[in-house]
DNA sequence: GCCGTTTTCGGCCCGACTGTTTTCAGTCG
């Protein structure tokens, strides 16, 4: 639908035609459920927000074909390579319908050459930028190729940033907006809004930082810069009476921010970065919370801003009263280096300890994972006497006899059942056999599940955030089968993982499975990713009441299935 | 192309920056 839509913009279809496609990819990837899965039931995907017949019936097409002949028929007129070159900056449908019919460019490839080709671009009266045509475009090929960064490997990017601003004369208040803010797993680029009374020495300021390599734009109210990393920065600087304003505009999502200027418009309102006006009076501005209020919203949070409900959950009162950080007693994944963590087993109990948990369930790899040095029984066996020990001499915390065993190929544990019956909380997960049909490898979960041992699956879908995909899985499936069986999926937080992911969770959620948040830790500072985890959980809509670690220890084994 | 307790037709969020525009198009967020 996102490649339907750019070859129709770059031919010059009605923009709003464009704009349907893009608002129904955008319903897509937020869909709980998959659409193969809804198409193969019979149901109709016109009852999806933005999805009418036209594209309900391009989608059906997809799933039963595998192809889209609108889609290949336009490709094969202007080419496949085509859509690539919009993911230049400044590289829009216009100058690139330019630039296929000038310079018969039709790839990235084709692109980059022509740029140190002499061209008869300069000389195109449609071209802009058509003095230097060249070396801009020579200087824009250069920005491509830089992806989304892990929200964790920009915190300390943000935070420095941050730094730097709060200390330059005349900024009154900074905060990191956009994708940050909103907690996405990963991030673009930063967006950072400022208030002040005059920005314009301040972004020229903020343009000269040391680690700034690029200046893409700089203006009164708006600098855009890349920095030497290859992130990319927007700041935007506004009059402290607008603040609050600015920050629901730029924390975005773009879809969210939408939706709430319309629902304005409806109500004769008009919402933009600077307030909410009514004809020309502005009448909110300096609190972000009364840009909702104004227009009949209590107050969203920003994890929640993907227009995935909560603008109509904001008109009803119905928002949920999302998971804090502090309601977390205990974590149920944690690794020493018995098998592959770096810490003692004293050293991580101290470490939870430290942070107030009740409980921590200690979880090595078993056996069949030689490479982390999984345990085997015998070692196990010594692991389950040690902390016996050291539970009789403390009293503040639980340890959790556990471990993270391996689900074989066929399904069955790689502990023996003496074994399994002598731990607190038995955690599953798979770590091998990646490459199973996605039958198989629901099928072998499922079974695993069946095992009356089995509490929590870990890392359900075994995603690596920029290295590796979903194993092949019927995820639907794995939530029908967990809430079936009382079984807890996890919210693994390790920064690259977070795996269930934000739809995924909620998916689960609203099917009646619990969810166990844990750290996966394999040293003591990681036990620090807890707060991943609690960000993520809270872009899936979680309460602290869907959460089993936020239970206290009694109540904890109470929910547990034997 | 989608949508409708104003509408089945006529709307569809809104503003900043760039370039060379002498009043605005293209792009971006």
């Amino acid at each position: 639908m996102e490649r339907f839509a750019d070859l129709l913009a770059i031919q010059g279809a009605n923009p709003f035609r464009v704009r349907a496609y893009r608002n129904a990819a955008m319903t897509i990837r937020s869909a709980p459920r998959r659409l193969a899965e809804m198409v193969d039931s019979g149901e109709d995907l016109s009852q999806l927000h933005g999805i009418g017949k036209t594209i309900a019936a391009k989608i059906v097409e997809v799933v039963k074909t595998g192809h889209l002949r609108a889609l290949e028929s336009l490709e094969r007129r202007e080419g496949p390579g085509l859509v690539d070159l919009l993911r230049i900056p400044g590289l829009g449908p216009k100058r690139v319908r330019v630039l296929h019919e000038l310079l018969g460019v039709s790839s990235l490839d084709e692109l980059a050459k022509a740029a140190e080709r002499r061209s008869r671009l300069e000389a195109a009266r449609a071209w802009a930028p058509r003095r230097r045509a060249r070396s801009w475009l020579r200087s824009r090929v250069a920005l491509l190729g830089r992806g989304r960064l892990p929200w964790a490997e920009a915190e300390p990017i943000a935070e420095s940033l941050v730094e730097f601003l709060r200390e330059l004369p005349g900024v009154e208040r900074v905060v990191v907006a956009g994708s940050y803010r909103r907690r996405r797993e990963t991030v673009g680029d930063l967006d950072l809004v400022i208030s002040c009374a005059d920005g314009k020495p301040i972004l020229e300021r903020f343009a000269a930082h040391e680690d700034v390599s690029q200046v893409v734009s700089l203006g009164s109210t708006r600098a855009s810069v890349v920095l030497r990393a290859g992130l990319e920065v927007d700041l935007r600087a506004v009059p402290r009476e607008s603040f609050g304003a600015a920050l629901h505009y730029f924390t975005g999502s773009k879809a969210h921010v939408v939706a709430v200027r319309r629902l304005a418009v409806e109500q004769g309102l008009k919402v933009n970065e600077y307030g909410v006006f009514r004809h020309d009076e502005r009448i909110a501005g300096e609190r972000e919370k009364d840009v909702f209020t104004k227009i009949g919203l209590s107050y969203v949070e920003p994890e929640l801003r993907e227009d995935r409900g909560e603008i109509e959950a904001a008109r009803e009162g119905e928002l949920p009263r999302l998971l804090e950080p502090g309601d977390i007693r205990g974590d149920l994944h944690v690794h020493t280096r018995a098998s592959d963590g770096r810490g003692t087993l004293e050293t991580m109990v101290g470490e939870a300890r430290a942070r107030g948990y009740e409980y921590v369930a200690i979880t090595d790899h078993t056996q069949a994972l030689r490479i982390a040095h999984g345990l085997d029984g015998k070692r196990l066996r010594e692991q389950l006497h040690a902390i016996d020990r050291i539970n009789e001499r403390q009293g503040d915390i639980t340890l959790l006899k556990s471990a993270e065993v391996d689900i074989l190929e066929d399904g069955s544990l790689d502990l023996a059942d003496d074994l399994l019956a002598e731990l607190d909380i038995c955690v599953g997960a798979v770590h091998s056999h990646l490459g199973l049909s996605a039958r198989k490898q629901t099928e072998r979960i499922l079974r695993a599940m069946d095992h009356p041992r089995l509490q929590v699956l870990a890392h359900p879908t075994g995603r690596l955030i920029g290295s590796r995909d979903t194993y092949g899985l019927e995820l639907e499936r794995i939530i029908e089968g967990a809430a079936e069986r009382g079984c807890w999926l996890e919210l693994n937080a390790q920064p690259l993982r977070l795996d269930l992911s934000d739809v995924w969770v909620r998916a689960a959620r609203d099917a009646g499975v619990r969810i166990s948040i844990a750290s996966d830790a394999h040293s003591r500072e990681q036990l620090d990713f807890m707060r991943f985890g609690v960000a993520q959980a809270r872009r899936g809509w979680i309460e602290k009441r869907d959460v089993v670690n936020t239970l206290g220890l009694s109540r904890l084994r109470k929910l547990m299935r034997r």
